[in-house]
DNA sequence: CTTCTGACTTAGCACTTTAAGC
DNA sequence: GCTTAAAGTGCTAAGTCAGAAG
């Protein structure tokens, strides 16, 4: 039985609805619009071919979107500078646009220091006007970014509306550089129950549609320009319709723990059928199981950047080596997953998924699918019949859940301290992380915050060897002296070594752990993949303050899970 | 069957705040 | 107290997947 922790006091959840009833009463504020554009100060100049020229509101608004990312490698990107110049022009008059033709002639360098100084001055704001702001913010989240859903005031996640700018895809985005317009009350649909108050636009303004649709959980939305897809204004992970989700989500993941050796049993006996289709099913679904990988959705080609999961590998994705590095039947993966993060993996695998590949590949270009009869309906629907609620992405979430368990298992040592054993977690956090190839650019600082710390290991080497001679004299001292002083002095060198031995320690675990996490993102796996009861029980096995793993955030998030998880909780 | 649409989860990066170390 | 690194948060892009439409 899901709980949710409402005010300090745990309540029994509300009877459970009808199938695909999601609320029976929302009432909200509606969003909160981008503040509308300041047109730039009279001294502040935008240049064309060398000379000063005035640019119509419209226009410079544009305009300082790029100066705004001028020091970004975007701008310099030809498809960045073609879809802004494009998108630009639009917004011109048509004097402007007869002007401006050349984007290269364009003098954006004035506006860009201007708008660096203004974030300058804003760092240098005094303390009452620093503060001023942060209770200007305050009040907003206070009216605008809570909601009433049945009987819970709960916290709304993005209650402001996307400000207009420059469209930034990641990796090779065909549509990087685009104008992201501006989103007007007339563009937005209000979802809220029909005994709500209903919100109020903005005076002269008026809501595109005011609908009462309870099958659903976004209480505004509104179809943004670029792809033509929808966005929308949803709740909180702390609320009940997040928290119970998420915890569906783990229960769906240990369903298939039960019946995962069969499954396995059964794709294996599929590399040898008869048919075509169903042997490339099984070869996916081995690597979707064995490595991690993600569906793979087709994609409109042009549309984004071009990345593929699991489905929709191509032949130019994999190489095959019968022999590697003193390995068999060596796979050697290499293509751009989600958001453009390379998938680098030389996997060996059992020889009749190796010659299957064989098989698949034969007779195909670079270019062509490796799995040209599957597609991620096809083999969603397979997985429907093996276990209900099955679907590619949960082989993620139940490997990274099992994978955690085991590790902590495998890596917690008893007689650790605090922060070994925390340690240990982040180590078993991160054999997930790795798994699920959830990668981050090192950070820009990384070089030189790891040579202080080095420097600062180095020093507290010195400072021990110090001490363990101030210890060493301490004790000879004491042996002649054979009085109470001299034992005091003993004792507390001893106690010093110690502390500078704990403080030694401490530093070589934080390097250890940082240098291993160099590229590694621990946060995704965290909020998305592991059970957090897993964690839970850890916690309270060992003692250790649940603070230390998850932050305020991640708390309220797991709120239900803190409330569940006992220490002998198995995934 | 294929394509499209809608709703929802998952993702890394940029920015802000806090904490640690001098 | 000031500086710097780490932690935390906000943002919004980019996936998954089901169901409707064609």
């Amino acid at each position: 039985e899901f709980r949710c922790l409402c005010s300090n006091l745990y309540t029994p959840r509300e009877t459970r609805y009808p199938e695909g009833i999601k609320w029976k009463f929302l009432e909200h504020k509606g969003p909160v619009f981008a503040p509308p554009y300041e047109p730039l100060p009279e001294n502040v100049k935008f240049y064309y071919d060398g000379k000063v020229m005035k640019l119509s509101t419209k226009a410079e608004e544009v305009a300082t979107f790029f100066a705004k990312m001028l020091d970004h490698e975007y701008t310099t990107k030809e498809i960045f500078r073609k879809n802004f110049f494009k998108d630009w022009r639009k917004e011109m008059t048509s004097e402007e646009k007869s002007t401006i033709t050349n984007l290269s002639k364009c003098d954006f360098t004035h506006m860009s220091q201007y708008f660096k100084a203004q974030s300058e001055a804003r760092k240098q704001m005094s303390k009452e006007e620093k503060q001023k702001i942060k209770e200007e913010n305050e009040r907003l989240l206070k009216e605008y970014g809570y909601c009433v859903m049945d009987n819970h005031k709960e916290r709304i996640a993005n209650f402001k509306i996307e400000p207009p700018g420059l469209f930034r895809g990641r990796g090779n985005h065909p549509k990087m550089g685009m104008l992201k317009r501006r989103i007007m009350p007339e563009d937005i649909i209000i979802n809220c129950s029909k005994d709500s108050k209903i919100p109020s636009p903005p005076p002269g303004h008026k809501w595109k549609e005011v609908r009462h649709d309870n099958k659903v959980t976004w209480l505004v939305s509104w179809t943004e320009n670029i792809q033509g897809s929808i966005k929308y204004i949803m709740l909180n992970p702390s609320s009940r319709i997040k928290g119970e989700k998420d915890w569906q989500k783990y229960e769906t993941a240990r369903r298939l723990k039960k019946c995962v050796d069969k499954i396995r049993n059964q794709y294996r006996e599929d590399w040898k059928s008869k048919e075509m289709k169903v042997r490339q099913r099984a070869v996916a679904l081995y690597f979707i199981d064995k490595l991690a990988l993600r569906a793979g959705n087709e994609k409109e080609e042009g549309e984004t950047a071009d990345t593929v999961g699991c489905c929709s590998l191509r032949v130019e994705h994999i190489k095959l080596h019968p022999e590697l590095d003193g390995q068999e039947y060596v796979v050697e993966f290499d293509f751009l997953g989600k958001d453009s993060i390379r998938y680098y993996n030389k996997v060996p695998v059992e020889k009749r998924v190796f010659k299957n590949l064989q098989l698949f590949m034969e007779n195909k270009q670079p270019e062509d699918d490796l799995f040209d009869r599957l597609n991620t309906s096809i083999l969603n629907k397979h997985l429907q019949d093996l276990m209900e609620g099955l679907t590619a992405k949960v082989f993620r979430t139940y490997n990274a859940s099992i994978t955690l368990q085991q590790q902590l298992k495998e890596l917690t040592n008893p007689d650790d301290n605090i922060p070994a054993k925390i340690l240990s977690y982040n180590r078993a956090n991160r054999a997930v992380a790795i798994l699920c190839n959830h990668q981050r650019a090192p950070p820009k600082t990384f070089e030189k915050s790891m040579m202080n710390l080095q420097s600062k290991i180095d020093a507290k080497k010195e400072q021990l060897a110090d001490a363990r001679r101030e210890l060493k004299s301490a004790k000879a001292d004491a042996k002649v002296r054979r009085d109470e002083k001299s034992k005091k002095t003993v004792e507390s060198k001893k106690k010093a070594v110690q502390r500078i031995e704990e403080q030694l320690m401490k530093l070589e675990v934080q390097a250890t752990d940082r240098e291993e996490n160099k590229q590694i993102a621990l946060g995704t796996s965290k909020l998305n993949y592991l059970d957090p009861r897993i964690s839970v029980a850890w916690c309270k096995k060992w003692g250790i303050p649940i603070e230390k793993i998850y932050n305020k955030t991640q708390r309220e998030k797991f709120a239900w899970a803190i409330d569940m998880a006992e220490e002998d909780y198995e995934f």
